[in-house]
DNA sequence: CATGAATGAGGGTTCATTCAT
DNA sequence: CATGAATGAACCCTCATTCAT
């Protein structure tokens, strides 16, 4: 049965897109705070094509920290059957607690409850879901504490995006993170260390500052950006 | 060093100490959202005399805040000579995080950074600094991992206030913040578990939903509102 | 005289029989206050192929009432050469105001006055033309008094389908249309006539044009604002 | 008991009346229609200072109309004790009408059912009664019709109050409400009471609520649709 | 010195009309 | 020629801050 609306119009269709954009940046950077008509001139129209595609500014919010957790969905099924649940189930809640420090409005949305901006699209109970699968299959494989359910996984998800939206300049991004994470681990487990050694870098920032490395294509990959960092990071391994 | 101005006359000092009675209660239900004019109305005042006393409204918010943690740094310090400093460390944590629990403008505030509502009167250094004192004695007593510094910390306390606040549903009060807390406690002190046994009730609520218990005078203390909690909590402690 | 234009398309007059379908539904619902968009909505068309017909939304609406009373000048028509002159003349204003009570575009069009929706096609005046045939006929029959025209039948008209569509809860539909129509039959007695010396002058203006008077301290107080209006009036007490 | 509010300062209270007065004059011009703003600037205020005053545009419009509609009702209440209770009865009607002319804002109030700008301070109620007052007496004096209610003078006069606002340029103000509120004068002869007779069913709907009729294919047709009716209409029919 | 009235710049939203596709 | 997307001026309302009383 195909649908009953013809398909959207070239332009139109670029506009809705231009729309959604600017209402990704602009959410992302100040999240509901953001006027709609900022998002209406960084999209380059007026405010009432924002309205013909979105019937109120808080519906626009929903379709784009929907689209946005739709895609972590799918993420998180795909990660169902991987080899090493303990690593997938990790690994995507650092990989969500990473998009929220650059979204604030994905941070604003996951950390909302009841008649969120998630629930018309039932994307925060589908996102619960998914999580859960992933937390179950680590629990069974023992990388994850069985005390614990999705529940408090999510919650513990929030204030991990809250701590790196809110993070103290001297703490370095991700690493507040992994310390909370490892609160899940199982008591036991003392052989993983998880915490230090799971800090692995994904991109190529300063382990301190979080700023851009410059990469060099040879010898041994830089950790910091400049002796300064260095220093302050030997600091922090040899305190205690 | 005594100021070049006059004592304050007597109403005015009351108007004042009004005005911030009235706007502690505003801004901790509401944070910074609630308006001026609430707080004036809430105060018995005008408006104008809420700005002859503060600045700006964020000033007067500095105000509140600051007074607020002024307390806290005072119980820090007094803590800072206990006798079990892992306990005198935590506990302190414990009462920050139920204390922004009920008050929305500490929480702000506390989570803020650099030119936020606490560096006016330096309270969010001499918090960073007490808190630092009964962080290394803590440490020294190995109640606490040797790898953390006290940016981390209030980060991590950071998290815990917005776990709190943005809890799911189905998580009783508390119990996320003991959680990750833990993860501060050394790893081979498996001997003390802290999560599942720190979680003491201070108040006659239910464990699991977090609503008023029924207490009896006699025999020993329910934990549960009813039934349904009390099997709740038995699958939780059973489960894995 | 046969138009320029070559005839209309037969998808074109379509759309536009479609549109003005729609146009007469939304119209009689809600007035002028429906939005165009609406309108295309419900006729299966774009607001484009509306205003290809239509120059603007004002005109459509001309189009959709002028259509409507020009079915009813027709009908005044037919009734014109009635048996009861009377029946014909009170059964014809019956009939317009029900059929304003189920349709608040026509109720509007008919009340309005110079430049009003009905004049681009002269339907304001057709309508009047009938009416007044009905109307002459009737008082020549002695069904309706002699001394009223029929621009106090039609603001009569205006009366009573305002108070259909305001009539207070209690009151039956159709009956105080019945009663203010009463108003126009003949009285059976003579000596009282009401009207004519009911109306008593309160300030001091002009009886045909409500200008004010040049009020002169001394002799009989002036009635009209000049010769024309003591002309009209004249004409007015003299026509039956 | 003294009210617990100060009494308003001179220069708001002159504010206040000069917002009133503004929108008396604007609303009468035009009714609700006038943008709030154009009201301000009239006033020679900000929009604001409206709205510190009158909670909503719709509040705004309320006290002036419930303002205008309380005279009123006090002086229906100051002619109950008349010596002529038709002339009172008819004078007023003939005031209240006089100043709709001029209004367009009482006129949409007046004609407001339920829910309506008059509710808020129960003037419309009020209204009715002070009416009903002088409807009685008038009706016990013999100069006006036993047979109609109060609900239907209101009803009448909203006829009337439409047919000044929209009537034909021909038609002297005035002239056509004084022929309308003659039809609730007694008939001096009986024998043809017109109104009962004339208003005859044109569908199967009940004489008094207007609800559909469970007609019955046999034996006399239905008047009203339960014995509830059948008995209004009978004390309709035996009031007098 | 207190009061609370006034300001006015925005913010979200609607809709008649135009125009690119 | 139809489409429906885009425009943008209004509209109602809020609230931090200033200032006359």
């Amino acid at each position: 049965m195909p649908t009953d609306r013809p398909p959207m119009r070239a332009d139109a269709r670029r506009n809705r897109e231009r729309v959604m954009r600017a209402a990704l940046e602009a959410f992302a950077a100040d999240g509901r705070l953001v006027p709609l008509d900022e998002i209406a001139r960084r999209a380059g129209v007026g405010a009432g094509t924002v309205y013909r595609n979105f019937a109120t500014k808080e519906a626009l919010f929903e379709a784009v920290v929907s689209d946005r957790v739709r895609a972590m969905v799918d993420e998180a099924r795909a990660l169902g059957a991987a080899d090493d649940p303990g690593a997938a189930f990790y690994d995507f809640l650092a990989r969500v607690v990473e998009a929220a420090m650059v979204n604030h409005a994905l941070c604003e949305a996951l950390m909302e409850q009841g008649a969120g901006a998630l629930e018309g699209e039932c994307m925060d109970a589908a996102f619960t879901d998914a999580l859960d699968v992933l937390l179950r299959r680590a629990i069974e494989a023992g990388d994850v504490r069985g005390d614990v359910d999705v529940h408090e996984v999510r919650t513990l998800m929030n204030g991990c995006m809250a701590m790196e939206r809110f993070r103290r300049a001297a703490v370095p991004p991700r690493r507040i993170t992994a310390l909370a994470l490892d609160a899940l681990r199982p008591r036991q487990d003392v052989t993983k260390q998880g915490n230090e050694t799971e800090v692995s870098r994904k991109d190529g920032a300063c382990e301190i500052c979080d700023r851009p490395l410059n990469t060099s294509r040879t010898g041994r990959p830089a950790r910091y950006c400049g002796p300064a960092c260095r220093q302050k990071a030997h600091r922090r391994r040899t305190r205690a």
